[in-house]
DNA sequence: AGCTATCTATAAGT
DNA sequence: ACTTATAGATAGCT
């Protein structure tokens, strides 16, 4: 054991630093935490916001990186609630009710494709007109105002449910686009 | 520098398992990516895979933990559903639902102005009435409804650009409500 | 489906 | 809120 000391791959000055770091400590660092029922209000509030914020930005960056289509809920102790949604959480529920209505056939493809990105249904006719709210109005003429008006009623009660949602709870997390769609504007 | 050696608080042993690990490292270890998404192919799956995985047990932690109720719904690029939902995916988007038609009255406002900055632009008039879009436009007149277009051009002119920088960001998370302010309809 | 180095999330403390 | 040590998640390999 006579090695020399130059052998180490950690210099004395780093150890000095790591023996000077234990000896005052500025935080005490990540505990282990049993999976319960945090009892300490304060504590269980912190844990609360912390770890939704981490977990939206999980789902974020699932979506991001995977191109997956994402809705999460989450209701509070208390009630209050918060929302993710990509594209918006209301694309996301209409698809899941509306697959769990339908008995759509999932065939088991075994895992094997997933994940892989759809190419484009060639037999789809999809409109690109846009989101009716992209349009120009300048150049309606009063009867095409008047169809605006009435896609703009709903949409504007929408925005204002939301809005008072919002601002009851505090939160600007929740998804607005609920009434996100195309429509075409009758010419 | 005459540190006799027992001073270290690394051991001959733990230098020589430092100095063997690095010899032959068993995986290349972690890297960090860049949040965009993964092109090929059998690597976004794996991603999709661990990471739906690591996000559901977030998601189960935050119920344990926080005594909260949360749904999640994802549909992989396929189509694939994949759900988590405590007390039960149906409980949470029935609560969400209902919360959502049933119109409330929210007679609190002592904290409404928590997560909004009421910003006068321009000088622009300001009135307590309440918020343009608030207004019904059932009875505005043709003049009135000019005006009112002005103003929704504005509105929806801040809606789409909230929109595309959603779209670019891919989350609905972000506060939409840039655009909240008081604008009184000149009558 | 396992492994491990490394990155990231976060429990406690300030 | 901010910091820091550490538990936990996970990218790249096999």
């Amino acid at each position: 054991m006579e090695k020399p000391f130059r052998s180490l791959p950690i210099s004395w000055n780093e150890v000095e630093q790591q023996q000077q770091a234990k000896r005052k400590p500025k935080g005490t660092g990540r505990k282990k935490i049993e999976i319960k029922k945090i009892e300490k209000n304060s504590s269980r509030k912190v844990a609360f916001s912390k770890r939704r914020k981490g977990m939206f930005k999980k789902a974020e960056e699932l979506c991001w990186l995977c191109d997956a289509e994402i809705g999460i809920i989450v209701f509070s102790p208390k009630g209050r609630v918060y929302c993710f949604g990509h594209p918006s959480l209301n694309y996301v529920i209409d698809k899941f009710l509306t697959e769990n209505d339908e008995f759509k056939d999932y065939s088991d493809d075994s895992d094997s494709n997933d994940c892989v990105t759809e190419e484009e249904e060639d037999g789809e006719e999809v409109e690109e007109e846009g989101f009716w709210w992209e349009e120009s109005i300048e150049d309606l003429n009063m009867d095409e105002l008047e169809i605006y008006k009435t896609y703009l009623e709903k949409f504007r009660c929408n925005v204002v449910t939301k809005m008072e949602e919002m601002v009851m709870r505090r939160t600007c997390e929740r998804d607005f686009f609920g009434v996100r769609g195309r429509i075409l504007l009758i010419k």
